[in-house]
DNA sequence: TGAGTATTTCGTAAAAATACGAAATAGGTA
DNA sequence: TACCTATTTCGTATTTTTACGAAATACTCA
């Protein structure tokens, strides 16, 4: 506990990221949206086991994250991934998990 | 929620993964090692502003999702990435991040 | 045997994540 | 205007995570 520093911008957005991959459910979001484009938070909300609410709340924690996007069509909402945080987020894996040596 | 199946096996090991990578000084710990190759907890624990008992910590989060192994060699404990799991990991991010379509 | 070193485990406290149901919101339609 | 529909927000409870310092562990060396 030598050094009261705080950590890099790249390891604060790594562990942001993956926070936000850290819950089954959310992976399970991401891919779906992945292959639907876009979808209404009803659909998604048919294929998960929990409550309205719930997935309501992990469409938030995506949203903070950055990596979805929800445009209001009321009564509904068409979620989507937000590419150009996507592409980041892909970026840094890619660099974490192939070191340059 | 009109579906009570469970996650598939790729989104629980994706979380799972996340999870271990979803603080920051984890993720350093990670970048440390791949550029070290293999070091100490000392040598961790020197790098971190928290105590060691709990860098202690963030070390068993990492042993126990399988990214990380620690050979015991007293008193010191060497540790270095577990490539196998490492790999797997690398290839499901980037599965996640390159869909099919 | 007893001291020293590196590390973990334990006990505990505070904060954050997860989940639910009920209520609120906001626009469309009869 | 009053209802319907899709979704979020609120209030709350439970569990998990994060962090600390003190004590325990396990080996080496004098």
């Amino acid at each position: 506990m030598t050094q009261a520093q705080p950590y890099s911008a790249t390891e604060e957005k790594m562990a942001r990221y993956a926070k936000a991959l850290s819950h089954p459910a959310r992976v399970f979001i991401l891919r779906f949206l992945e292959q639907q484009c876009a979808c209404f938070a009803g659909d998604i909300s048919e294929q998960l086991p929990m409550a309205n609410s719930t997935v309501s709340q992990h469409l938030k924690v995506l949203k903070e994250a950055g990596l979805i996007k929800g445009s209001f069509n009321p009564p509904t909402i068409e979620y989507c991934i937000d590419k150009e945080n996507w592409t980041e987020a892909k970026a840094l894996f890619e660099a974490f998990f192939t070191p340059c040596c």
